[in-house]
DNA sequence: CGCGCAGTTGATCACAATCAATTAACGTGG
DNA sequence: CCACGTTAATTGATTGTGATCAACTGCGCG
């Protein structure tokens, strides 16, 4: 939680996921890195190439997206904290495109580094390992919205999900955020045309649910758009041993033995 | 490979994602399992479980359900020699239904093996690994093919791609593939109603792409199906160093360094 | 000043959902 | 062996959401 601490958002984001000591976190603070400065709608990563480095982002916004249709559909939205490729360090072939929304800043940090911080402390690999796990949770999501949500529902599920992600790296703590996103991103997003998203935005402006001007969001009710939203953190918060919510019904497996 | 084993389908889903030698593949032959039989329709594990055993499949389909949405939209679909809850080793609480697709035959893994089996071979941990990370890029591939194709397209690159999926562990290699599979699982899987679903698979069949007839379905036009589906099986094989396409553009990285 | 992009609005259209029957396949019990 | 119930597949009619096309506005910026 140091507040300089240049990775202070991966520190938060990291310690989120597991118990981690001191000792563990220390290990980060010789991470090597070269901090990149990147323009809006600028690629970070191609489809093909071979990653020998993560993407750690510091600031702003990425989105992963598919080489495949042609309007450029968004599968995966990055906030500071991420690491964006992080599965490259068993898989360098990128799949894909990693694209800043608005400006952004990346810290690319080689894969050797992980590998040993890893070989070094299994509290750390663990760490990864769910964070990785947190990527699948969160695209599997991702599937929900886009399968069984509509226009207005899948914006809020989105704006839901955001918020809350970057509230675990201490950002939008009054529910303000800012977004360099475009009404064409946000549309790519959720596979709507970007007229529909002009369309939708206003009507949650209308519902009094949020306010959209220039590059900040303010939600103003937040119930109401968790509500519409239908939205469930609990896909996000990996944690799911500590923080023990009672069972809804006794753990039994109902199969029937041959 | 070896056709009587009862693990079979598993070897070659491992192998086909890692290397593997001869000392690593003997690990398994003392795994030890329960095996269950589990009838169409129920469920294997539901939402909210802690789970303590890993669930191979050895024969027939699982699919993993949204327990949100009320039509009960599935996720993922697991085929034989998936480990449909590899993700619970790491993270036992079980987010959505396990649900069999017609007849399902499965093997209960305590994880203690699988922890036990990645502790002994650096090369199991591996292909664990990236049989999640496999996981993790189909799901990605599920939210591109509901984002940005519509019905007709939907269906097939699902067949498609559940095709390519069994011929891994050596089914549907003559483009004949069992399917317990009703059009309401179908409608459900893309997202679309049943009817519609209906619709579709008529319309595959007058195209001669396919039969569906009973519990079969036979794939008389594999290069019409994928054409059609704009299929692409990239995100399937994971060995990418190995079979090592030539590349389209030199390995660069286009961003604006600050 | 005017170019260009993001946002906004309206009109029209298509795909797929929904509703409503009907047919076919299959078991079960009378 | 046939009547019945159940479940899946099929078809048609209708509705509606969201895409597409086409202006037009407002603003930032060179």
């Amino acid at each position: 939680m140091q507040a300089g601490f240049a990775f202070s958002k991966l520190v938060d984001r990291l310690t989120s996921l597991a118990g981690l000591a001191t000792d563990d976190l220390d290990l980060l603070t010789d991470m090597p890195s070269s901090i990149v400065h990147i323009g809006p709608r600028q690629a970070v990563l191609r489809h093909g190439d071979e990653a020998t480095r993560c993407c750690l982002l510091l600031q702003g916004y990425l989105s992963w997206q598919s080489p495949e249709s042609p309007d450029g559909q968004i599968t995966a939205i990055c906030v500071p904290g991420d690491i964006a490729d992080l599965h490259t360090l068993y898989r360098p072939r990128i799949d894909g495109n990693l694209m800043a929304l608005g400006p952004a800043i990346v810290a690319l940090v080689p894969h050797r580094f992980f590998h040993e911080l890893a070989a070094r402390s299994p509290a750390m690999s663990r760490a990864l390992l769910l964070m990785l796990l947190a990527d699948h949770a969160i695209q599997r999501n991702w599937t929900i919205n886009l399968g069984s949500r509509d226009a207005l529902t899948r914006v809020a599920h989105l704006l839901c999900e955001i918020t809350v992600r970057l509230q675990v790296v201490g950002l939008a703590r009054d529910f303000r955020l800012s977004s360099p996103f475009t009404q064409s991103d946000l549309a790519a997003a959720c596979s709507i045309s970007p007229v529909h998203a002009n369309r939708t935005i206003q009507e949650l402006r209308r519902s009094n649910l949020l306010q959209w001007r220039g590059k900040t969001i303010e939600i103003t009710d937040w119930r109401g758009l968790v509500r519409l939203a239908d939205f469930n953190p609990a896909y996000l918060s990996i944690r799911s041993q500590e923080d023990a919510r009672p069972l809804p019904r006794p753990v039994t497996a109902a199969v029937a033995v041959a």
